[in-house]
DNA sequence: CCGTTCGGATAGTTCTACTCTCCATTCATG
DNA sequence: CATGAATGGAGAGTAGAACTATCCGAACGG
């Protein structure tokens, strides 16, 4: 098919898709002459990969490529895959100020780690970012909030087991690779938005003004 | 203490100061004088408040201002407030194309919602966010991810449950709502980097290589 | 044959979050 | 009290991201 119809097809306009060309998120297509290309399946496949990572998981186009590069390279293991994805996904990790609260909650997130046995490594993206928002939390005094890092680590250490069983699977290499993609970056929003939920239930179960609430808080 | 002193203490750029104020980020300062203002330790409370929001929480300026608002309007309860909060936290959900992909996880997140017995309404952004996922998932098949629906749903219950009751506290009201947004606001971020933590450590368990698996992921 | 579509490249647009520049005070220091 | 730095306020300018529009000459297709 030509470019019309992948456009249509996927709902992406023509620009789009030749932006995504550009910037390679979508492969060439192949060749029928020295200026025209034929686009299939894969193509169709790849396009509406690149926008649910981009719309649905909030990805930029730079971490879009970066986890498609990781998926397209046979060179890259499951575990390595699974990195680029969360690298792409907490692309906003600064260098902290490194100050006294930096310290602690440097330390808070070690005994932490070591308290669960976890393996994480000293570069986690997901680390980073934990030290950062514990270092803000005693900053602002949100103690009560630091305070259940252990309720969280136990509820992600539960998803994160079951995730991770669920995508794993010994066939298709390439599949496999972007299951995991997917299921870091979507897993992600599907967390996002069931905590969002879970929040307004149990807000109205203990915060509402009385048993009439049934207000709509948006 | 004027703009410089602000600036020094917050580390915050004296012109940005400037934009929030203009934005109403920031309230004016008292003036001493026609052109002359004075600035005191509410204002670099709520300059911290403001980079917190935005630099940790990754809310726009726009949202931030919103979610100040609901902090400083009294009219606005806990329950509104967290409301207001979960708005700008999710503000990146728009028109679903609503065909049967959308429809099925329609269906299927009012199913969760009725099977857990959670008091959620019809508008919730996280509702909204989690129908968009799911719809994507299927689009994609990624049925592996959706089929974690209860385990997601699960551990996003004890975190709510946690979190509303350590929030939760019948004295200054200001200072609880406060406590609420920033609540929702830092413990998304602390959810998605822990789980980042424990995604890493549970890859590294089931799929690195093999036990000498201490390969940086990186 | 000839109007439409194509691939490819360059330039332009929109939005966000600042950042810079002015200017007429006002402050602070000698 | 002179004078240089800082202030508040407003407007314009900037950088990056993600498109979007316009051209162009070649190819397709009825």
């Amino acid at each position: 098919m030509r470019v019309a119809e992948l456009s249509r097809r996927t709902g992406v306009s023509v620009a789009s898709i030749k932006y995504y060309l550009r910037e390679g998120l979508l492969p060439p297509g192949e060749r029928t002459s020295p200026n025209q290309a034929s686009y299939g399946e894969d193509h169709v496949r790849r396009l509406r990969l690149v926008r649910a990572l981009i719309d649905v998981g909030g990805l930029s186009v730079v971490g879009t490529r970066d986890v498609l590069a990781a998926i397209d390279d046979d060179g890259v293991s499951l575990h390595q895959a699974l990195g680029r994805a969360q690298d792409a996904v907490m692309a906003r990790v600064e260098p902290t100020p490194s100050d006294d609260a930096a310290e602690r909650a440097e330390k808070t997130v070690a005994e932490l780690v070591a308290r669960r046995g976890w393996a994480v490594t000293h570069g986690n993206p997901g680390r980073r970012a934990a030290v950062d928002v514990l270092a803000t939390l005693e900053r602002l005094g949100g103690e009560r909030v630091a305070g259940l890092l252990d309720v969280y680590a136990e509820a992600m250490e539960a998803v994160a087991r079951h995730e991770v069983t669920a995508v794993v699977d010994p066939g298709d290499r390439e599949r496999s690779v972007e299951r995991v993609a997917v299921g870091i970056v979507l897993g992600g929003a599907l967390v996002a938005a069931l905590r969002g939920m879970a929040e307004e239930s149990a807000s109205a179960r203990l915060l509402a003004p009385g048993p009439a609430a049934a207000e709509d808080p948006g």
